[in-house]
DNA sequence: CCACCAACTTACCAGAAGGTGGGTACTCTC
DNA sequence: GAGAGTACCCACCTTCTGGTAAGTTGGTGG
């Protein structure tokens, strides 16, 4: 199943404007969403580590995504209240199920990037 | 392999901030780009068709989503110098295989919309 | 006493994304 | 000869995304 028909014939309607599918499609592929849960894909990583894993971001928007993913519960926030702070993120088992969805994706913008955009 | 440590031991320096493979993903994830590249995967369609299909679209952004992707190679464009003017679009095979990896991504979304949004 | 660390938050601002509403060209129908 | 249908393009304007830079907190090392 990979059309939009095909799964509109699974469930009717679905994927239209005011759909919540289209509210989790836009999380995922917000400019930072894909790779930030990529990142966690293999583990629990700090707040620093995770701004040094994906390259480029700023601490605002890494902040802003990772609000957004643990709010939509695909992300879990450990904080340990140390002197210095430390902060844990980790994916949910939902999480976990997001990054293996966007696996796919990721493997095909890397393997046929050059082939693209030349 | 799923996450970007993973495709980083593949390939050095993957998905950096310069990397072109940043540049196909954010063609792929672009609001419409996912919804538009899936219309097209099980066939043809026409202007008109893939409007409709694609729901709240406007007709400036299916103009931009597809002059991309036909810029990129994934949609083919097809025009018939006929009255009235007919226009046909359809995936190439590099589309076909972007829109098959951007399929498991659409399950999800739809699978756990409810319990994300709720 | 001052700077520094982590992990943020906030204010500000530029530029891009994206929507609206119009126009185009042509022909066929009413 | 008025209107509809098709596949667009363009100018304008608003919204939103996202970057930069500064501030915050509470201790700790120099």
């Amino acid at each position: 199943m990979v059309s939009l028909q095909a799964m509109r014939l699974a469930q009717d309607g679905v994927l239209t404007s005011n759909c919540p599918s289209r509210v989790v499609l836009d999380h995922l592929t917000s400019k930072w969403g894909v790779l930030v849960l990529s990142a966690l894909a293999d583990g629990t990583l700090r707040w620093g580590e995770l701004r040094r894993e994906v390259d480029g971001i700023s601490e605002k928007m890494l902040a802003a995504t990772l609000r957004t993913f643990e709010a939509d519960g695909l992300v879990h926030r450990e904080a340990y209240p140390e002197i210095p702070p430390r902060v844990e993120y980790s994916l949910t088992a939902l999480g976990r199920e997001a990054a293996e969805a966007l696996g796919p994706l990721l493997r095909f913008a890397v393997e046929h990037a050059e082939e693209i955009v030349g």
